[in-house]
DNA sequence: TCTTCATGATCGAAAAAATCGATTATAAAC
DNA sequence: GTTTATAATCGATTTTTTCGATCATGAAGA
């Protein structure tokens, strides 16, 4: 079975039966009559079917031809709605972002950043995912994301990585603490023994833990939370005290409770918010975009 | 706006997207890697949008390269869709056959023919028209129909003319006309004026006044048929007798009635049938088919 | 009847493109 | 450290496309 080679040749058959004149079909094709005489031979040929009755004085369309033309319509339409839609998809910050957040980022930085997003790029359409770095950094890779927010350090030497602002572990504990008297408090051996974690898989879990001077800790399952939010219930229930991120409590994680906070005495423990895609991505221009929108959004928050 | 130069490349990135290995997709397009490689960068340079990411290790659809992927599935099933119609359509004696015919053969020879046909051609759908001589040949140029079937003489010298066979005119009036009572019978000059002819463009009109050696005649509206069936009908009436062709006795237009039949001394006047086509006409072997078609159903039919 | 005009087919040359084979580069696997 | 798998790249070659010129032919006009 022959198929069909050429697009063009299907474009000087319309043409031909818009105009049925080859010399003039050939002129709004932008091409020689005899190229085009030769271009509707080939697709005959191709087809082995008569398409166009001509001789020197009339051209005229077969029945088959008339179908043929109607079916080349269509294709060539189809052809050009695929270059229109790349066209469309291939503008900046437009079409799907499909970008991943870890669970201790998503609450606090993504309802101004949608909303920021929303506003600069009406054209984009977001696709958000909130899991843990682990899960987001195998999605995108597999090709399911499109980028990544996330918290430093985390091994990602196979990624494009953007860092985008610190983020210092605020110490959080009871009114009243004595350990807690102080303007900016050092973490001791006791206060790390007292010290509530996020359950495994938290990259906070582990920057927490760094801060401890610990590099592991055997897990007490039923003392760990599944969540900031649930970190700090449990402090305020006095289960002990807590390194929670500055960015949650900026947007207002602890308001409305009796607890405190305080800095770490510097060089005080960060993590580092980075955005991360693929080294591969079509999507580079745009990770800088989305960055500039996140650190504005930043800059803009009211410090502590 | 660029657009699609080639319908490989479409299959290219169709074949990377099954594959998500270029290697292997090249393969199956019977191409070398190096080819398909160049061909799908052509097509995202055309589209100036990055549709496959890839580097030495891993291959991946972007977004838009999966929509992409998806519209050249359908672009590429309807040009293959395209080429089948053809080859459908080009087998003889299928598809749509355009047919005219002049009412004093339609209602004789058709119903046969088209029993005949169905038989043999089963693929064959026949789009008759019942019409003039005149308006016949003209739609035949208009390209609005492939073929006709008429009556010579006529003035066809720009057409395919298959002559078919020769039908007898034969004089019709009433038993007991003392002018028929030889078993054939001349026309003279008295029966020339009783002749009752069908209204301006039958052309048996024109056939039946050569055979009453008038090349003309004024017409007495009132006197004139609209058809063969009222011809008949008038001659019983008593208005005069005509001139039917054999074919249309043989079909049994007058059973039933009182009328007799006498053939005309030789070399008696006949109008021969034919098939008609444009010059240019790609059918030309469906004519010769129809042809035999027709001459098969006129030797089996039962003589006078 | 002869000439001119309009038109599609055809041919050879030139230009453009597609394709291949070989090579390179690179990261992963062993 | 070596091998393997893979896509990009390059130059040469082949194939295709395009053009311009010419031919052939029927129609229209003189």
């Amino acid at each position: 079975m022959p198929s069909l080679s050429s697009l063009k040749q299907l474009q000087y058959l319309l043409s031909v039966s818009e105009h049925l004149n080859f010399t003039r079909a050939a002129e709004s094709c932008f091409v020689t009559q005899s190229t085009l005489s030769a271009g509707l031979k080939e697709l005959e040929d191709t087809l082995s079917t008569r398409l166009v009755e001509r001789d020197r004085q009339t051209v005229l369309m077969t029945p088959v031809g008339l179908e043929v033309a109607q079916r080349a319509r269509s294709i060539l339409s189809a052809a050009k709605d695929l270059v229109a839609f790349t066209a469309e998809a291939q503008a900046p910050m437009s079409g799907i972002l499909r970008l991943g957040v870890i669970p201790t980022i998503a609450p606090f930085l993504l309802p101004p950043t949608v909303k920021a997003l929303r506003k600069a790029y009406p054209q984009l359409r977001l696709a958000l995912r909130e899991d843990l770095t682990a899960n987001l950094l195998s999605r995108l890779e597999g090709g399911q994301l499109d980028m990544a927010l996330i918290a430093l350090p985390y091994e990602c030497s196979h990624l494009i990585v953007k860092p985008l602002f610190d983020d210092a572990l605020w110490l959080v504990g009871r009114k009243g603490d004595t350990q807690l008297k102080a303007r900016t408090v050092n973490v001791t051996q006791a206060m790390s023994e007292q010290m509530l974690l996020l359950e495994e898989g938290h990259c906070l879990r582990e920057h927490a833990l760094y801060a401890c001077h610990a590099s592991t800790r055997a897990s007490h399952n039923d003392l760990e939370a599944t969540s900031l939010l649930t970190l700090i219930q449990m402090i305020e229930s006095g289960f002990g005290i807590g390194l929670v991120p500055e960015m949650a409590l900026r947007s207002g994680l602890i308001k409305g409770s009796t607890l405190i906070t305080r800095p770490l005495t510097k060089p005080s423990p960060t993590r580092t918010i980075a955005l991360v895609a693929r080294r591969s991505t079509p999507r580079q221009a745009d990770l800088e975009s989305l960055a500039q929108v996140i650190l504005h959004i930043q800059t803009k928050t009211p410090a502590l």
